[in-house]
DNA sequence: ACAAAAGTGTTTTTGATACACCCATGC
DNA sequence: GCATGGGTGTATCAAAAACACTTTTGT
């Protein structure tokens, strides 16, 4: 590999686990030590970033950093925007922590967003969190701008693509499913429609496997078939705005 | 202005023109001269490319190149990807033309697309041409890579979001309407199912205004009306894949 | 036996699809 | 007066929405 970087290029990483209590952000922590080990003159929160190297795709770049973060491979992941204005340096903070890495703070991030079932991960790292969507503390520089435009992307992705299966373990319960639309959406749905729905999809597989332990009554289990699904999924989509 | 520029970033754009032949995508002249002014060694064609000035957001530089080439502003505009893996340089024309022009050639495009109807551009500049997106002829770099993920993102954008106006004229008929559709999307759509589903959108107005000359029977124009859109949309969107 | 989550059906309403002819005007 | 694109209505079918109770198990 080339280790040389390309600069004033970053990549930053949205990681979003979801877990029962809803959608969840794994951050980073920001910790810089001047004078005092005892009192970092900064310490919060960011979102994961690294550099490409000079031979690297973006892409690659992007799973390598989350790959170092997570011990994952294999997970869905989305390029979904640039970020790149010269006023995301925001306060004195922001500007602290660049100077200290001796970073251009003119630098242009390419944001990609992972998703999957938080019980997934075993963290690697140190220094490094998960926090429901919901109670983001203050981050550095634009990276809670960064988050709500994952997130919107993400709430568009889920109703038209089937990428809501990322975000669960490979057998899940209907229920699990719904709970994952109305955590990701923040929407509520009726039980019984969603059901009926759902078992209409052939790529939506039955399994002879019950999910015991978590509640009184065993749940059913299903698999997603994405086999099925690419076989099945009909060209005439509708014009639905 | 600060006229430095970031280095190793350019911004890329992908403008259609929707005109009574389909979508069309505008393209500027890649010429190099080398031993005879006759005779280039290059001569093809790419996307139009520039710079990002120092003190310039992603936008406002989209915006600028955007803006130089066509005199408009005010068009719609989304940055939609961006592109930097090694291999972008894909042939000896692609390397002598950025040698002859001092580029690093591992440059990251952040790509924008702009939308609008043909007719609202008289041409700035030479070297500039419109052509059909059934007829792109072999562009240099990744730029065919670039124009089909536009045109998937465009596609999808348009089922889900009122951008198809942002193609037409202010004010249009039904069947401009429906032809925008079926060439952005290239379908057939049953006229009379078309009218009624757009007649009953609140949003798309009816004008006492007629077309006349370009048909025999003069058409009713219609024009959206964005307003009556944001207030009447309805949350409760479905989950459709 | 009871608490807790799983699972189930029917009716109404809405929107999608399929389909063929007359209308108003310019030439 | 005729060629051309503009405009119209009905019947069928599929899917969405609204709505409340029974079942199965663990404890």
């Amino acid at each position: 590999m080339d280790f040389r970087k390309v600069p004033n290029i970053s990549i930053d990483c949205i990681i979003f686990g979801l877990s029962t209590n809803g959608i969840n952000i794994l951050l980073s922590k920001r910790v810089l030590n001047m004078h005092d080990d005892q009192y970092p003159v900064i310490d919060d929160w960011m979102l994961t970033s690294g550099y490409i190297m000079k031979d690297e795709s973006l892409d690659e770049a992007a799973l390598r950093i989350f790959s170092n973060l997570t011990g994952l491979k294999q997970v869905y992941y989305k390029q979904f925007g640039t970020f790149g204005n010269p006023d995301r340096v925001k306060n004195n903070k922001d500007l602290l922590w660049m100077l200290s890495r001796d970073i251009n703070p003119r630098v242009i991030s390419v944001a990609y967003y992972f998703l999957l079932s938080k019980e997934k991960v075993t963290l690697k790292k140190q220094n490094v969190k998960w926090f429901s969507i919901k109670q983001i503390p203050q981050l550095g520089f634009d990276h809670e701008d960064i988050i709500a435009s994952a997130y919107d992307d993400l709430k568009q992705k889920v109703l038209t693509e089937p990428v809501i299966f990322e975000l669960l373990p490979d057998k899940f319960t209907l229920n699990e499913l719904q709970q994952a639309y109305e955590s990701v959406l923040d929407i509520k749905i009726d039980n019984r429609n969603f059901r009926k729905k759902i078992i209409s999809k052939t790529y939506i597989v039955p399994l002879a496997e019950k999910r015991t332990g978590v509640s009184k009554k065993p749940a059913n289990l299903y698999m997603f078939s994405r086999d099925i699904y690419e076989k099945t999924k009909s060209k005439h989509q509708l014009i639905n705005f």
